[in-house]
DNA sequence: CGCAAAATTCAAAGCGCTTTGAGTTTTCAA
DNA sequence: TTGAAAACTCAAAGCGCTTTGAATTTTGCG
């Protein structure tokens, strides 16, 4: 059914050595050859056998994820939109995935095994803590990876892909001073991963450089879900002050915050302005709640295609990309926000 | 660094054959032999080179997902979630995935590539519809398959694991019955999906039963997320007659229609009634609701990591594992159902 | 004991591709 | 025209495993 190789040569009149180094892009091949060669592979149809170029090249052709199982991250929205970008970007070369799900302390376990395994060429590594020890494990690691994120408190000298979470929210919280905000809430992510201590980060510099200091009692840290986004909201209204504005690390947070403000009676966009961060899932446009919302935008899906592109062309030695992204985030206003109300 | 088979053959003075036969299990090799041979790949570590594997097997060693990408179900969080199950359990066994994204128009091709290009050895499909032309299409196919669901309107003659999703509601609408409640509302999958399809059924036969009739107004057909279950149950509550109780196709849904209750001024478990279908993710828990939920409940990932397992094994011809599996359901009840409020 | 049958073990032939090192043919300046 | 360089093409050797078919050793029974 299939053609192979041999087969393919044998119709061409050709060798196999010709024929793949046509079909390789090597230079020592005539033009004319080599087209005489791309339309035989049209013909007949001839895919090469991805075992047999792996054993040859050594290279496996697949990429490694550590899927985290850790409580509320692994089947979280967010990581299965970025799955969607890496794996729409990977099927495109023809490389698979080795999808590893490790609990969180044997996680580095697993990274080692999977390099060790040569089940894959290529490793990566997301939901980055402050001072990830897994950096410099995969750094001695000598198999290619990409971080999707930062550390902090190391030196950035590794490959990685981040969004520029700290300018993020610093111009959210900008705007929200523009407006005449002064107490402003924020329902962050986890507090031990780095976007989430950048975005506070961000907010913090905003604050102080208009002069006004951030109120404690006025960030939660916790998994970025609809029910914590709802019990933060709730908690701050219940304050002496409440907050007049508030930052949501994502778009499902969001939504349980905009839940408990409704509840309190109170008016987004007027009463209380909100600004969520938009990693553009499809399944929660901001521009769909009632009220639509203002956000700062960066697409993960995105993300996930940039990372396999790198990784893919690093395993291949083609094309050159930078080795570090910091990607800037758009600010969208709509109609969450609005002046602080008079006091 | 990693020895080969032709090394650790050579450590132990036996041949290839033998070595590679007492490591696969091969009845004609001596007890004693095989325990030399498995105590020296402890030592050394040795771990069988699996392209190799692959092009001398013609296994591939790699299951086919392919991942729509139609709006709201690729970033879908239950699809993650049973993402999170199959990988978990393919991982145990050094099977990869083939994620393949793909627009629904093209799936069918998407099918047929991926099976001819000898990158998988299984495929698996999920989110079928009424009368899914794509099963006929697998079943040609003479690769395995297992189907996360089942057709309507065919024959079941193909492997699959599904809910059931009929038993499901029927057994919840009933409880609402019994219960005191007459109008009784449904938010609802896609309505092209056949659980969708099913829920409805096994809601309208216990309304049926009880000599009740199902309200089509009452019935709302869309993508499981919590904008779709807030506005759905918004119209409900509407209308001139509103139900007494909702059924929720997902915790998702229920998490919108909650907060649609909320607004509406209703208490959950007295003035309104609340079942939804808990597909055990873990940022989502019934019990940490507002009121905790009464729900019909079914493990994605474990049904994730039990078409792994079935494919897994028929790939490998061990086990041996049921072809067609139906799990039912548990009704858990909480606080969220109540008797119906006296009219 | 002797010999056929059963139990082990082995050498060698692929699996389908890449790549090395060696031709063979063309091209072009002298 | 000629010879060296440039441009192509090729045969063959792996990559590391499984598996076939044969060889060797043990076992069991007359």
């Amino acid at each position: 059914m299939n053609v192979n190789l041999k087969q393919l040569a044998e119709m061409l009149g050709l060798s196999q050595t010709t024929v793949s180094r046509a079909l390789n892009g090597y230079p020592e091949v005539n033009a004319e050859t080599r087209q005489r060669v791309l339309s035989a592979v049209r013909e007949t149809g001839y895919r090469p056998n991805r075992a047999a170029q792996r054993l040859a090249t050594g290279r496996a052709g697949s990429i490694g994820l550590v899927m985290p199982i850790a409580q509320g991250i692994d089947s979280d929205v967010h990581f299965g939109e970025f799955l969607a970008g890496l794996g729409e970007e990977s099927v495109r070369h023809d490389f698979h995935f080795v999808i590893n799900p490790s609990a969180p302390d044997d996680e580095e376990a697993t990274f080692k095994r999977l390099a060790a395994s040569g089940n894959v060429d290529a490793l990566f590594l997301a939901y980055v803590r402050a001072n990830d020890p897994r950096i410099a494990m995969l750094k001695s690691l000598s198999i290619p990876f990409v971080v999707h994120g930062r550390a902090i408190g190391q030196p950035a000298d590794y490959p990685f892909l981040d969004v520029d979470n700290t300018g993020a929210f610093h111009d959210a919280t900008r705007l929200l001073i523009q407006l005449g905000h002064r107490r402003i809430a924020l329902i962050n992510g986890p507090g031990n991963l780095t976007f989430s201590i950048r975005r506070l980060k961000g907010m913090r510099r905003a604050l102080e450089e208009n002069g006004l200091s951030l109120d404690e009692s006025l960030v939660q840290n916790s998994l970025m879900t609809d029910e914590y986004g709802y019990r933060a909201m709730q908690r701050f209204l219940e304050q002496e002050q409440p907050p007049t504005a508030v930052l949501c690390s994502s778009t499902v947070i969001a939504l349980g915050a905009v839940r408990a403000i409704n509840k309190a009676g109170l008016q987004i966009g007027s009463d209380i302005s909100l600004i969520a961060h938009d990693d553009v899932l499809p399944m929660l446009k901001p521009e769909n709640f009632s009220i639509p919302l203002t956000t700062t935008r960066s697409s993960l899906r995105a993300a996930g295609a940039r990372i396999a592109t790198r990784l893919i062309s690093r395993i291949l030695k083609t094309g050159d990309y930078p080795d570090q992204e910091l990607w800037r985030t758009e600010l969208i206003i709509r109609a969450s926000t609005g002046p602080a109300p008079k006091p």
